[in-house]
DNA sequence: CATAAAATCCCTCAAAAGCGGGATGCAGCA
DNA sequence: TGCTGCATCCCGCTTTTGAGGGATTTTATG
């Protein structure tokens, strides 16, 4: 019995590039594409594939809120996560959204395969680049995490505001905004505003 | 006479992509393809193609500055562009350093072959969504130029040097470094430093 | 209900950024 | 030769930040 494959991406050159190596492949039985999330729920009502390979960037929405919403709705699905290098910093809410694994543009359908074949197992499969980098970043140890209102003040901070425009915006006073300031540039280790804004920015969190 | 094209790009489900649908094609030859902007030179120093597919983001240098090196040692080869919807703030750059046309990865095999046949008459190729999104976004009109100093200021407020720091860093006097900072926070648009290096992630430019 | 985490607020003081000027030397160019 | 853009440097003054604290109230959660 072949293993189903699904693919959801909104590029086409990607689509193609994994139907090509994966036609190469035995035991794998390629069922369709979408390029938004939207369809690729609409496809998912008639049938589901053994695994699912899923871009984190789609047009409609992110990959992650899809990826929970397709193991919420058909949990016996295998998503495998799919992005490209610079975006490593949504592993981790991938894994936690309920995907099976995690693999870079960059490979080969070796390793394409290898990574089908973990997670068919229900193991966990991480691109060795990933894997790394999740390692090197201390993505695993948790990225910083943020609270609410620390993510609305650096927010806020990004677009240039001062502490006493944040306060007035968030109607707490500009002393709060002070300490939620220190705590983000603490959490990102940050030596001042311009570099946890570029920190930020690098871990996509702005 | 086949048309020879070689393809620059360090994901290889891309790579393979295009290759699976160019193999369909009359009078395309493949010639090979690179994953970093060193192995695409070394290889240009025994054959050049035709056509030249760079992706913007290599491992080692940006597509922008390897167009202009191709271009300067190949001005005959004719490069298009190749990227993610998101980085659109590149196509005018890559357009300025030499490059024929720009295709973004959703392209699907008609799109690309138009592209080459577009380029190959000397004319000048974009995919209608990066037609679009230059238009809209105004990127045409040239998105700010900042000068080799300012450049370097910015790199370093973004890494969280203060004025002094950068002053030492650059051997010259924190005045100086106030004036770039003036003129940089007037040429983006940016209400602080905050603001600054959100703009300038935003534009890629860091 | 106890406890921890989050959110709130306050203080001081030094350092840095931001604002609005002015000014000089130098290179490329019409 | 005069113009323009770039890079360099300086002044005074205000606002904002960053680095130390300390403290209270809310809100989850076991």
């Amino acid at each position: 019995m072949a293993i189903t494959l699904f693919i959801v991406d909104d590029h086409y050159m990607v689509v193609e590039g994994i139907r090509s190596l994966m036609q190469a492949e035995q035991g794998i039985e390629w069922i369709g594409h979408a390029s938004t999330a939207a369809s690729c729920l609409a496809f998912l009502q008639s049938r589901q594939p053994d695994v699912l390979l899923m871009d984190i960037n789609l047009p409609d929405q992110s990959g992650i809120d899809l990826c929970q919403q397709v193991k919420t709705l058909y949990p016996q699905v295998f998503v495998i996560g799919l992005s490209t290098f610079n975006q490593v910093s949504f592993i981790q809410k991938m894994l936690d959204n309920g995907a099976s694994g995690y693999l870079l543009k960059n490979a080969g359908s070796s390793e394409i395969m290898q990574a089908i074949d973990t997670v068919m197992h229900g193991r966990q499969f991480l691109s060795i680049e990933a894997a790394s980098v999740v390692r090197q970043s201390g993505l695993a140890a948790g990225q910083p995490v943020l609270t609410r209102r620390e993510k609305e003040v650096l927010q806020l901070i990004a677009e240039g505001l001062t502490n006493t425009e944040i306060a007035d915006r968030l109607y707490i006073s500009a002393s709060t905004v002070d300490t939620h300031r220190k705590n983000l540039l603490q959490k990102l280790q940050a030596k001042n505003t311009a570099a946890l804004v570029k920190i930020a920015m690098d871990h996509q969190m702005l």
